[in-house]
DNA sequence: GATCACATGTAATCCGTTACATGATTGT
DNA sequence: ACAATCATGTAACGGATTACATGTGATC
């Protein structure tokens, strides 16, 4: 239950709504993990009903500000430190690169371009993101984009590779 | 629909049966994409009666095996090339990392150095496999597990940055 | 007054995991 | 005989995505 914990994480770094968790999910931990308000909200509500949170406040247009409870830090602690950790990973862009080595030269050239280009603005974009962390007061979260611009580089450095290996032939 | 996909992949390199591609599936792609039987089989099922896939033959055991069509080529093809990737990974390894950084710093530290236990295997896995590679017939796979060494070469790298800040307080 | 961002929810569907269930062949 | 591996399937459940649905407050 990866939803549940990504969640008292963000809320044992600060109170917020289901709304800006929303947000907060894609900037702090969308290079790992990724959920829309559909599933916060219902999740929202179980982890209420299993005392791991507690609404914190009510503010304006029906807001309500979730903070975790002490039941919740002690479910989070032991989830990262006690349970066995699943080490599948799901790519869907990498399942593609490895599925571009199928296809006839030209068109993979073509395909691998593409993603190169991809990769490039996705590194440039964590770049930007790193320097405004740099300026502000120092953020829990701040070594994420470190290490998703580092393996943004790598895969960079592998794609311009697989382009020469295929384009010298 | 990745796992459609990654079965054509694998049968455009090779015809299988269902049991051959489950193995295949972590030995190539599995640092991208992970099935297993009980997703496969029905999968199989539904791709030979859209005509991506036939029945190339049948042996002991009662295994069939299958193997792409001109059409499965083309579907394969057309996801590659004309469908918009989905970017987003999924990653309940790094979302733990990320989530370390909510617990104190001795236990931190203590979960951070098993974590590096853990990337450091994985790379000795990897290193093995690629020597094993570099001995046989070149594979269409063989980049993925280079791919996948230096992703999880920079995750140690990072690793242990995060231990050394974290002791060093 | 219109539009945008904030804010919360549910429903249908699809995909993935775990568990159940069975049988054939090979090697010891 | 027995165990291991090969081989194929189904069922139940849970998690994730997409679509539907509604309302508030701020700014232009």
């Amino acid at each position: 239950m990866s939803l549940r914990h990504a969640i008292l994480g963000l809320l044992e770094v600060q109170p917020a709504t289901g709304y800006a968790l929303a947000s907060r999910f894609e900037q702090s931990l969308g290079s790992a993990w990724h959920a829309t308000h559909s599933q916060i909200y219902p999740e929202l509500a179980r982890l209420l009903d299993d005392g791991l949170v507690r609404v914190a406040g009510e503010g304006a247009r029906r807001s309500k500000t979730y903070a975790i409870t002490d039941e919740g830090r002690a479910a989070l602690r032991d989830w990262l430190l006690e349970s066995e950790p699943n080490r599948a990973t799901r790519s869907e862009t990498i399942l593609r690169w490895f599925l571009l080595q199928t296809l006839p030269r030209d068109q993979r050239v073509a395909a691998l371009e593409r993603e190169r280009a991809s990769v490039g603005e996705q590194v440039t974009e964590l770049q930007a993101l790193l320097e405004v962390l740099a300026d502000g007061d120092p953020h829990p979260f701040a070594p994420n984009a470190e290490l998703g611009l580092r393996i943004n580089t790598v895969m960079a450095a592998w794609l311009d590779e697989q382009i020469t290996a295929a384009r010298g032939r």
